[in-house]
DNA sequence: CTTGACTCTAGACCTTGATCAATGGTCTAG
DNA sequence: CTAGACCATTGATCAAGGTCTAGAGTCAAG
């Protein structure tokens, strides 16, 4: 397969998988005698893999990594499992820390009667103030 | 006050005051006959106004207009309300989404047994395959 | 006065994850 | 054979929100 058929069927730019290519997320493909990459089934796969992991959450340096640990017939499964954890509890305290600043605006858009001097809406004076807080 | 006397109290860095400066975000100070800029209390109080808002999750571009708004005697307050409704539902959004991921995650950590071949574990073969789903 | 800390400007650089442009070679259908 | 699609490389550009550098001028303390 050329570059732009794996492209297509994987639903990626084609500077998108020469950039995973420069990044270390893909092997080296083989090239045809005129310098084209050549690809087989295995990148498509691979580009799947990025792709969900990527949607989870992982940003490419980690994807690396799991992508190295997966290599890992011995040490693999372990360490992955321990950076789905990690994952999980850093999504958790992002939840957590949204969830906070959430409730502190909803508490301000409730307070605010929409209408009358910018100095008694509580959004612009938990914006402006100490008091007030959000 | 100096710029440097300024960044010290909010806690922000000098480089950070003239890039809000650039963009818009602070008013340009008075000067100095050396060409220093001299500050009032007026910016401690618009750059944590900027800070509180920032860690709302406002960008610069929507700061820049809470600004304006905070401004207007007239339509400001209507305007604000309306603005702070649409992040607050911006910032569900983002919980749902990330709720989802969070769970999906979950499911998969627990499957896992945590050793044995990398074929068997559900976090790799999820990233992998489209059946195996996360 | 001198020293060291502070400030000035313009513009370059950083991160992340790509995307695009310029220039030129290759492949395939007709 | 040739047009048009495809591919190669290098290097620039983007968004966001800053951060840093160089070279030069200024300020306050001793």
């Amino acid at each position: 397969m050329t570059i732009g058929a794996v492209a297509k069927r994987v639903g990626v730019a084609i500077d998108t998988i020469r950039y995973y290519e420069r990044e270390g997320l893909l092997p080296e493909p083989l090239r045809r005698a005129s310098g084209y990459r050549s690809y087989d089934e295995g990148v498509v796969r691979q580009l799947r893999f990025i792709r969900r992991a990527k949607d989870l959450g992982f940003t490419l340096e980690e994807i690396r990594e799991l992508l190295a640990l997966s290599a890992d017939r011995q040490r693999g499964v372990k360490a992955v499992k321990q950076r789905a954890k990690e994952r999980l509890a850093a999504i958790d305290e992002r939840i957590a820390e949204l969830t906070r600043v959430r409730n502190g605006l909803e508490q301000l858009i409730e307070a605010c009667p929409g209408h009358g001097s910018p100095d008694q809406c509580p959004i612009l004076r938990a914006l402006a103030d100490k008091e007030g807080e959000a």
